[in-house]
RNA sequence: GCGCCCGUAGCUCAGCGGAUAGAGUGCCGGCCUGCGGAGCCGGAGGCCGCAGGUUCAAAUCCUGCCGGGCGCACCA
């Protein structure tokens, strides 16, 4: 059982012999302080009122009837505050059970195979990713291994904007770079895109084409376009390799108006009187449901927003078999989430079928003058260039270090560095450790037979009873990393494992010290275990050697 | 002006109703004859943006203000 369970039980039972009413819920927290005990509970709080004593009174009562639970070395009552002490042999039940798990601790069945789909990056074929977009896919990614792991069926999609303004921007920027490398420079259109990957296909262009596009017309417009989006893919692909994520699925704006979805949704707010024409077009009526203000949703020329085309594709999910949806996307798309909501909401979907995890954005610490990006001025970084520089491990943990609804500041030279500051290497470093430990053990013919029926009762250092205490806590990690949309949770939890890890392999001796070596080695084996499975949920190495 | 997010140690950030507010980094001072020193230990450093309120209890919840980010297009 679970130790915060146990505590619970505990807890349950003794109020019962109080004829105390259990609260709905028994709180069990981690003291601050290790002199605090292993658990504390401030349910004496919670029943003081009610039972016409004051908190102590309650905690000193419950203290006095926790005694006899054989779980527990002491029990005590403080301020009111209900403090329990683990048997080393309890902690030892837990260390056990995991290894008896393997790699299926810290998941479970919760989600009942519902489909789930996490839509990240989603980035239009405008350009190669940047290492904003860089955020995103590790978000995205680590949340979506998290979710898998609670038991949904995750399906990871890429919503693809191929059409529209920015498109047909791109394909004349294009077209420029491309008269420009036959010796005849036009200009940029406004608000076009700068970026210099554009220079080397328009000089292919000028090679494959030579003067056959003199001038930007409807022929030209239509060659470019279908010449610049699959290349513009195959960049974002390499992006997306790079950093080590795929997705399963596809889809295109284009799929979307071709379903007939946009002329259904249209038709049913209308049904709903959501809708209302002004200047020629379709506006949503927002502002009357709350919203600052009302967006159009079909142009004056009859051609559909992105909003409109986004509400549509989430009705698609929803008819697709969703049953839960959760849209990975910047700060920038808040107003447009709010706006989507708003939309379902009408056409009668489930509450809570749409969920965003919004990220703020990134900056770069340590490399001046591209600290503020834009992919349309041509002024980013690539997300390859910096997996290249720093590695794809530290990148992927780097982005998911911070909660998403904060800033990031990525520090560049903190990530390249090979050395335990970094604490990717920190907690890789751990895991390679106990991996040579467990070499070392083997040559010197230490390693048990079955690690399963090792004596555990020599752990009792409080480093020891430490350690299995937090390997405890995996699983809810896990949960509360995966709901609350914060893989960050994950790395600090990590972290905490090789700092605690660290110090006592430096201080206690593993090899060589009798009945404590092969329990030693159990524990390493537990640790080594969640430290590898935590690492694959964030897609990071867990090396055996480095 | 309106909406959402963020103001916690010099810096980057955890904690988001509970007991003396934490980590990493930086700074100061210790420790290298054994399993990987790619390390370990100790110390200094905080009106938790400000002001009210709710509560037995507020960094945490509510209100107002101040500072920063993002958005407020018939762009995507």
């Amino acid at each position: 059982m679970r130790l915060e369970a146990l505590v619970q039980e505990s807890i349950r039972t003794a109020l019962d012999r109080l004829g105390l009413a259990p609260p709905a819920e028994i709180p069990v927290d981690r003291p601050p302080r290790p002199e605090l005990g292993d658990f504390t509970s401030r349910v004496a709080f919670l029943l003081a009122k009610e039972a016409g004593f004051s908190p102590q009174e309650v905690a000193q009562r419950l203290a006095q009837a926790l005694r006899s639970s054989p779980a527990f070395r002491e029990v005590h009552a403080v301020q009111g505050f209900l403090n329990f002490f683990l048997r080393p042999e309890s902690l030892h039940g837990v260390l056990r059970a995991i290894l008896a798990e393997g790699l299926a601790y810290g998941k479970s069945t919760e989600g009942q195979g519902r489909l789930l789909q996490v839509e990240f990056v989603s980035s239009n074929p405008t350009g190669p990713l940047t290492i904003g977009h860089g955020r995103q896919a590790a978000l995205g990614d680590v949340l979506a291994n998290l979710l898998a792991d609670l038991g949904f069926r995750v399906v990871r999609e890429y919503y693809l904007n191929d059409e529209g303004r920015q498109i047909e921007l791109l394909a004349q920027s294009l077209w420029a770079r491309y008269r420009e490398a036959l010796g005849d420079p036009q200009p940029l259109p406004e608000g076009g895109y700068h970026g210099d990957y554009l220079i080397p296909i328009g000089r292919e262009l000028a090679e494959k084409f030579g003067n056959a596009y003199p001038e930007w017309n409807a022929e030209a417009k239509k060659v470019f376009r279908g010449e610049v989006v699959p290349r513009m893919l195959r960049l974002i692909e390499e992006d997306l390799e790079a950093i080590g994520v795929r997705f399963d699925v596809w889809t295109r704006e284009g799929d979307i108006i071709r379903k007939g979805l946009v002329d259904e949704v249209l038709r049913l707010l209308r049904e709903k009187g959501a809708v209302y024409e002004k200047d020629g077009a379709i506006w949503l009526s927002a502002k009357a449901h709350g919203l600052g203000r009302d967006p159009v949703l079909l142009r004056s020329d009859g051609t559909p927003t992105y909003l409109m085309v986004d509400i549509a594709y989430h009705l698609d999910k929803f008819r697709r078999g969703f049953d839960w949806v959760v849209d990975v996307q910047g700060a920038d798309h808040i107003e447009e989430q709010q706006q989507v909501k708003l939309a379902l909401r009408l056409l009668g979907l489930p509450e809570g079928f749409l969920s965003y995890c919004l990220h703020q954005f990134v900056t770069l610490k340590g490399a001046e003058g591209i600290e503020k990006m834009s992919t349309r001025a041509g002024r980013f970084l690539r997300l390859k260039d910096l997996v290249d520089e720093v590695g794809r491990d530290a990148t992927r943990y780097f982005m998911v270090m911070r909660k998403p609804e904060s800033h990031l500041v990525f520090d560049f030279e903190l990530a390249k560095k090979q050395s335990l500051e970094n604490p990717v290497y920190y907690v890789q470093y751990a895991h390679t450790r106990i991996a040579s430990v467990f070499r070392e053990a083997e040559a010197r013919g230490e390693m048990p037979e079955d690690l399963l029926s090792v004596d555990l009762s020599p752990l009792t250092e409080p480093e020891e009873l430490l350690l299995i205490r937090e390997l405890d806590r995996f699983p809810d990690v896990v949960r509360k990393a995966a709901y609350d949309f914060a893989p960050h949770l994950l790395c600090e939890y990590l972290e905490a494992l090789a700092g605690i890890f660290h110090p006592y392999y430096a201080r206690v001796r593993i090899l060589g010290q009798g009945a404590a070596t092969p329990a030693r080695l159990a524990l390493l084996a537990g640790l080594k275990l969640v430290l590898f499975r935590g690492l694959s949920l964030l897609g990071v190495r867990a090396p055996e050697q480095m």
